[in-house]
DNA sequence: CGTATAGTTGACCTAATTCAAAAGACGTGG
DNA sequence: CCACGTCTTTTGAATTAGGTCAACTATACG
């Protein structure tokens, strides 16, 4: 939900290569020059021309969308692993910056879709990847349209662990910004902040810092993840 | 945005053959069998195994996801010469429902992936395919999120008038129903009614009768979705 | 440390939902 | 063709979730 491949840990993984994303490009990610952002860094703008597809490394990247009236709509974290950039074709759909700080792997598009052109099992891969991407992204449609802020900040928040669980008990590294959450979720700030409070209250979740959050009730919060009321 | 490709006429035409979906799938079109359905009518639905990809002969479908309360949150619509059901892995992510009476051509999966798998060019319309798609469902993400129900039915209407302007002047004939609008669009069909109002009454479209839409102010129509003020 | 940025909290307001009910379309069968 | 019941659409009134604006606090960083 958050992105399509899943991922590993929480302190920025040097996870390694993606399983089931890329064996008939590994090779040429191997040889890709590699490249470095900084945190609010981008790797490419909307409307750009698709030059290189892009392997994370390290860090954490969102996929995004500029609105008319200026604002942003999030469309997915990217996390270690994943590859991005596969999307364009002429132009770029979306922009893609770092949350944190990242690392990736450049691999030129004209190698890319030269390989797909020439070997079907590249076809099969960069089919799956983005039937997954899709599945990805229309399952957000979903829970963004018609649900409460409680409902979508509480799938958020077990969708990031789910992703994180393999890693420290019950303690998520948050490396995303209120405002982050907000641009994905399709909420202000201020509703972030009073509904992680009101599960603070309640006792699902804790937030001994800022970009630390404990989860003390997987049970209560999965249930409002899928519709369950609060009190 | 309603779907990936761009489609045709209004009173469901008998588009000729994709032209951007499916050449070297083509002739395994040509020769699938074909499945008629009327009207609210299934091709599939969500959590079936995928055994068909299909090409819309003739209708309208919608793709839809069930929503843990019982509601359903309309994906796209789909049009003449698109196909439906490629994004299956194991299973289906969606249900797929006629709006109206429609005609399929219904090609094995299995046929399918080995094509996939033989020959690099289909490999090559496929990943265009699901691009395609993917930009849609992204662009229909950013639209449904933080926008107001008027930008969200004025999108939808521009959007709509796109796929039919080649034919009939300013006139759509409307073969989805207030209540398949308001499950795309996020909306209630009240709100939906309400602001189709409004825009009579500022003569900016008329309803000669209720599924039948006159498009007065285009610029109007078209400012209004990308986000300027109604009054 | 001090300044800037990010997060929290409160009061108020508005757009859209909900509930309720009327009016209009549509098909069926007499 | 009309009467009838069903379903869709429209309209109204009341409610509310979330947005906006504004102030305050905490955290990060040079």
């Amino acid at each position: 939900m958050l992105s399509a491949a899943n991922y590993a840990n929480s302190d920025i993984p040097q996870r390694a290569v993606n399983g089931s994303g890329a064996s008939g490009l590994r090779p040429f990610l191997a040889d890709a020059t590699q490249r470095r952002l900084a945190p609010r860094e981008h790797a490419f703008y909307e409307g750009d021309e698709g030059s290189h597809i892009y392997r994370i490394e390290r860090g954490i990247m969102t996929l995004y969308r500029l609105l008319p009236d200026g604002r942003r709509q999030i469309i997915c974290f990217k996390f270690p692993g994943d590859l991005i950039g596969f999307e364009a074709r002429e132009q770029r759909t979306c922009g893609a910056e770092a949350v944190t700080e990242a690392e990736l792997r450049c691999l030129p598009m004209h190698i890319a879709s030269q390989r797909l052109r020439q070997d079907a099992s590249v076809g099969v891969e960069v089919v799956e990847l983005l039937a997954a991407e899709l599945a990805d992204a229309r399952n957000q449609l979903a829970v963004l349209n018609r649900r409460s802020a409680m409902e979508k900040l509480a799938a958020f928040i077990v969708d990031l662990w789910r992703r994180e669980a393999p890693r420290q008990g019950a303690c998520l590294a948050l490396h995303i910004s209120r405002s982050d959450m907000a641009d994905f979720l399709g909420l202000t700030v201020e509703t972030i902040s009073r509904s992680l409070t009101k599960l603070k209250l309640k006792r699902i979740i804790a937030l001994p810092e800022a970009h630390r959050l404990v989860i003390l009730d997987m049970g209560r919060l999965e249930g409002l993840s899928t519709g369950e009321a609060l009190d």
